[in-house]
DNA sequence: CTAAAAACATACTACTTAGTATGTTTTTAA
DNA sequence: TTAAAAACATACTAAGTAGTATGTTTTTAG
């Protein structure tokens, strides 16, 4: 049980590919079939359906990136308001896997699949909220530390900043290139500058 | 002259609305020529491809709503960041036709069309072009108008508070209640205060 | 009123899609 | 080593898709 493993996350990591490029429904199965050099035997032997895939992209690849790329960094800079923007920074400028003309991929799976299947937009709504989470209690945490106004609201921040990014990756798509990222981080920079 | 244009824009508002509720991928044209009780022969006399319907909603549905909801409005108040949060707070609570599960139309449009269609790219960029630049000009106005300070960016300004729009509508999907918007409109709230 | 063009209607095609039926090979456990 | 289960392979199906071919009806202009 250990290859048959690896034929899985195979498909698993060249469908998240596929679909974070062109979107699900324009991903068919024999796509990526074909461009993992596996058979439909075996597609359907790992995942019942389209949508089993779908959903365990969604909680085993997505989930674990979030951690790794969105969440972990957070903790590594003392100020919150700091660690918050140079997140940012690095996911915008920085992070090589996500791709200016492609946006993010969870914000993209959350507009193109929730109107439509109810177990994707669960699954997406858990993993944001463990980002929301995060940052959510970080911001707190600086309020006891002084880094942060003992007034302001942590979630709406959280919140706030999180749109922002989700929606300066759509904007990005228009224009297909990182310099759309800039009004988006100088503004934040600013605004996280309100808060302490 | 004048029924086939009644055709042509029943077409396109009956499809504007199947492609907002469940993505242009997922509607057929079999399902719109259905709800519009019209034949396939009357659906391609009027487009020679489903693409070219697409680009004629953008053009044609987008592009008047966006001037009739998203800009006009703007100029009815005179201080700038009153009259902008103010349409944001209309767009996102009262505005009737765009619903919190579906979110923004156009960032819809611009999220699934974008990877795999250069001239649905060009034809959202443009439109939201026209939002930018309103929105920019009536930000440098309230500057000579002390509405506004002058070491304000009024380009990064519009570009930060549209991200965090889009962004908030595709939160509202994962919430599915209007009260997703309220953390974005409370901290937009305290953010254009500190421009002023 | 009438012919020609515009506007629509119907039946079909070629292709793609997710999924299945039925195999064969490979791995695992005794 | 061997039998059984796991893992994969191949060929197929049924349903849907955008688009077309070929009509008929309606409108318009002279």
């Amino acid at each position: 049980m250990k290859k048959a493993e690896t034929t899985r996350l195979s498909i698993l990591h060249k469908a998240f590919k596929l679909i974070y490029t062109k979107g699900y429904q324009t991903t068919s199965i024999d796509e990526i079939i074909a461009t993992t050099q596996v058979t439909k035997g075996a597609f359907y032997y790992h995942f019942k359906t389209k949508d089993e895939m779908g959903l365990a992209i969604i909680n085993e690849i997505l989930k674990p990136s979030l951690t790794e790329s969105f969440i972990d960094p957070l903790y590594t800079i003392e100020n919150p308001l700091d660690a918050i923007y140079t997140l940012m920074e690095n996911l915008l400028m920085k992070t090589e896997f996500l791709k200016v003309e492609y946006g993010c991929p969870t914000s993209n799976f959350t507009q193109e699949m929730t109107p439509w299947n109810v177990d994707f937009g669960r699954a997406l709504k858990e993993i944001t909220k463990l980002w929301i989470q995060s940052m959510t209690s970080l911001i707190e945490k600086g309020k006891e530390n002084a880094f942060v106004r003992k007034d302001v609201n942590a979630k709406h921040v959280t919140v706030f900043v999180i749109s922002g990014y989700w929606g300066i990756r759509n904007f990005g798509k228009l224009e297909n290139t990182k310099k759309a990222y800039l009004p988006y981080l100088n503004q934040l920079k600013t605004y996280l500058h309100t808060l302490q």
